[in-house]
DNA sequence: TCGTTACATAAGCGAACACTTATGTGATTC
DNA sequence: GAATCACATAAGTGTTCGCTTATGTAACGA
């Protein structure tokens, strides 16, 4: 099942930390680890299963590996949450105006 | 972190079944076996994990026990996703014609 | 009350996961 | 071309996960 594999990829705190440390700004992998207790091997672990996920996408920069948010993960998510539309409550309007709320 | 708790919850395969399935209309643990290869104690387990990550609600009826779409879950999720705005594609209107689509 | 039904919980086991240390690879600098 | 830097990959290890069988509990019917 697809959908299960992007689950997947977030069910982790920590990757969880990172994709939300990415969404601030793409960085490189040496920069994500600043501040946050974890190895380097383990950080390119993680980016790589995030990549699989198609919640972030990388790009060479030298001898640095540029990472960032790919929107595409995050569509992948918004379609399976559509597919239950039918039971967001009524309150779809207060998450409309979150949404709108988070508009820059 | 709790949002990788709900994401935990959905990262197995056999758990988005179950959800779909529980989706498209609220049922009972053996009903929900029916067509399912899994043992009763194992359904008892996903639908506990669920239920923690309030995707699933329960409701005793007699000696069943009624299970359905939590919507606080997909709130949750849908929350987790606005925070990421920005980084949803121009396509966002192509997912919300996918939403209306999925209007009943 | 006794048996059955519907479900939950306990305990144990193999597989997957997230981490570690060690090593490999590609790009820059000297 | 040698050393170094940024990152990936390999191999090993403790923990977590999802399953199993076995047992417990609550509701119903005879």
């Amino acid at each position: 099942m697809i959908e299960s594999a992007i689950f997947k990829a977030l069910a982790d705190p920590t990757r969880c930390a990172i994709f939300e440390k990415l969404a601030a700004g793409g960085m490189n992998a040496s920069a994500l680890r600043q501040g946050m207790a974890i190895s380097q091997p383990a950080m390119s672990q993680h980016l790589s299963v995030l990549r699989n996920a198609r919640l972030v996408r990388e790009e060479r920069q030298g001898r640095f590996v540029h990472y960032e948010v790919d929107p595409e993960g995050l569509t992948l998510i918004g379609g399976w949450l559509a597919k239950y539309r039918a039971y967001w409550p009524a309150r779809i309007d207060d998450l409309q105006a979150l949404l709108k709320d988070m508009d820059p």
